[in-house]
DNA sequence: TAAGACATGATATATCGTATCATTAACTTT
DNA sequence: AAAGTTAATGATACGATATATCATGTCTTA
């Protein structure tokens, strides 16, 4: 069973369990997601869905799939790139924490990782002594990922 | 002498000593970042512009002063709200540091704050691990400011 | 003053995203 | 099964952010 129908697998038992449902669309967006294997925006989704499926899908549909996939955190939008990634972690059993993301400036490569609660923790200290109330620790770090950080630029 | 033309008259320093020219449209820009207090989009920038000057300054334009503006690092770009701040420091003497930034994403306030390098070291560190490159330490973080946390959103 | 570099204006277009209303599909209740 | 209700999707319009390109203007300097 490969990754990507394993995946399916578990988003589909996560939606059971959570009362939703995971449509055919949406199905086919996480699909498309776990496929490309770096960030996609709501647009470019809409056309790997038209190429992948022979289907069109208006953009807006995406949208709005992509808010039902990221509520049920299937799904993650990167802030930062203005694109969306599917979560590493569909295949987990643990509960999924507060991601934090390498993201590839070149290629839109993404590295979902756990930063250590410490270091999370100091931040949150940071912000406070500055007055501030950090929202969400979910981290967006600028970066180059190994094949692209190799090649000149 | 007050905080706002002191401030461009360190910018008018700085660029004479970079040698480029901080000219009056430049001006009036960095002007209207210093005094909204907020970050602003290139587009509000151009609404203010029109309103504070009685002169109209193509968005186009605005990108471009907003382009110099940052290399001088007089401004910096918040990629997270898509708008732009006044440097902190302008008035300061000390070389410019990587910046980190508080954003409130209700009000747009923004502060600019120093993080600790020994945080910045744990975090490269991690990156590493991760087989990644961190390109900029620059931290974008969704906040609330003192006034919204307080206030019921 | 003529040449070159730099700055700005003007226009078109790409990209990301929201708002709104209509239509269709699915689930619930009788 | 039929009717009623809710959820999902389609369709259209629009707004905001951003880039690309070519034309025009302004400053510097020989
Ligand atoms: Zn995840
Ligand atoms: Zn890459
Ligand atoms: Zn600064
Ligand atoms: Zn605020």
């Amino acid at each position: 069973m490969s990754k990507i129908s394993k995946a399916l697998d578990h988003a589909e038992k996560h939606c059971k369990v959570s009362g939703t449902r995971l449509t055919e669309k949406r199905k086919h967006v996480l699909t498309g997601l776990l496929k490309s294997q770096k960030a996609l925006s709501a647009y470019e989704l809409a056309d790997f869905y038209r190429n992948e499926f022979n289907e069109s899908v208006p953009p807006m549909s995406v949208y709005r799939i992509l808010a039902f996939l990221e509520s049920e955190n299937l799904v993650h939008k990167l802030h930062l790139a203005n694109k969306y990634v599917a979560c590493s972690h569909i295949s987990c059993d643990h509960a999924h924490e507060v991601p934090q993301f390498l993201i590839c400036d070149e290629c839109s490569a993404v590295k979902e990782i756990g930063i250590k609660k410490t270091l999370i923790d100091t931040l949150k200290r940071n912000v406070a002594q500055a007055g501030y109330l950090l929202k969400s620790p979910q981290l967006e770090l600028h970066c180059l990922c190994q094949d692209c950080a190799k090649q000149p630029a």
